[in-house]
DNA sequence: GCATTATTTTAATCTGCATTAAAATTTTTG
DNA sequence: CAAAAATTTTAATGCAGATTAAAATAATGC
């Protein structure tokens, strides 16, 4: 029960925060945008976000922290909706990518992970650790129930997660590409996992 | 001839100092590294930087200046070597991954482009994209010759240029990893790009 | 070895933002 | 509607870290 947000004023105003900030950090940078730049997206001063947060790095961190969830609540769709390996990771690429270029994103790069002070940065770097491991067995399981050729699992997460989290680099908001993304990256994503196909090489 | 850097005292210095740039760029972001711990890498003071560069600014657009330099020389050197577009589209991750993972490394992830100047921002930005479009050409001749399943060229290089472009990001300079990196990556992003294969949807 | 040029350091200065305190305003509650 | 709580603003302050000028040292050429 406590794990539910509220939808009170509060909660609605430090969320879109966390979303103005999340997209001005994606587009200019973290050092590009001042609390400025923030505030001036929810029509306020930049002081005032000093209502929801304790200081700018504590933004970052809010930001990140909301980005890993966002990223969990998908993987854990993709696990709870596929029968195989290889649907629950296409499944979760799909959920991930539609929560990334839908209404509830833009979702913050984790680029400026070092520059958050040690117990935050701990905090995302397990978490972020987390979420690749928990696809990485995703993608061992699909290997083992024989719907995706054996590959290093490692290396292969590692590719996947780096397509995905670039996304946020190039796309900025036009409905059109959202709509092409969703489409499309799910599918160029796990093409080249599938089993049972010609090497070709 | 003037395009050859000679390997003077100045030049050797300045390359040392772009890749170390580069590396705290990487490892700690941009606002997390000052110019203090760059110029700590090279047993230097930080005022010794500005004999090499104006600013910092200038610093971040020259380390993007060289990533851009060496990324076009791997898609140079994939699109001369290679006959079919899969082959090109193969030999030029590999290139690319090469120089990211061995002593030419690190490169810089354009992640600050936003904080250029304008008129730098504007010329990394055009590198950028014509890196793109001549990845996407290469993909569309893969399709044209037969080598390369239909698709969407854009989503599909904006998919692997996210998966190259992210390396930095969780490769530290380990050599087994390094190995490992150029060993499965031309693999792992050209998979799901050969034609003649069973769907498996 | 002397003069010139290249490179680095020392020691300040400068400044853009982050941050804060107190006051003002708005919202909620009873 | 009055009082209390929540939210935002105004107006300073503070500081890390970029930047600069001048001096010191090292390299180079003649």
């Amino acid at each position: 029960m406590a794990q539910i947000a509220e939808a009170n004023r509060f909660n609605v105003q430090r969320d879109r925060m966390l979303k103005a900030a999340a997209r001005c950090f994606n587009e200019k940078g973290y050092s590009g945008t001042s609390l400025k730049d923030v505030s001036r997206h929810l029509g306020l001063t930049d002081a005032a976000l000093y209502y929801y947060v304790r200081n700018k790095e504590e933004l970052v961190y809010q930001c990140y922290r909301r980005a890993a969830e966002l990223g969990q609540e998908a993987m854990d769709r993709g696990r709870a909706e596929g029968a195989t390996g290889l649907e629950q990771a296409r499944l979760y690429i799909r959920y991930h990518v539609e929560i990334m270029v839908g209404e509830r994103g833009p979702v913050a790069i984790m680029s400026e992970i070092p520059s958050l002070k040690r117990e935050h940065r701990e905090e995302i770097l397990a978490v972020s650790r987390r979420h690749s491991a928990v696809f990485e067995a995703i993608l061992q399981q699909g290997i083992d129930d024989g719907s995706i050729a054996p590959c290093n699992v490692r290396m292969t997460g590692n590719a996947v997660m780096g397509a995905l989290n670039w996304i946020p680099k190039w796309f900025h908001g036009n409905p059109a590409m959202a709509e092409t993304i969703v489409a499309e990256f799910p599918d160029i994503l796990t093409r080249g996992l599938a089993a049972g196909q010609a090497s070709c090489q």
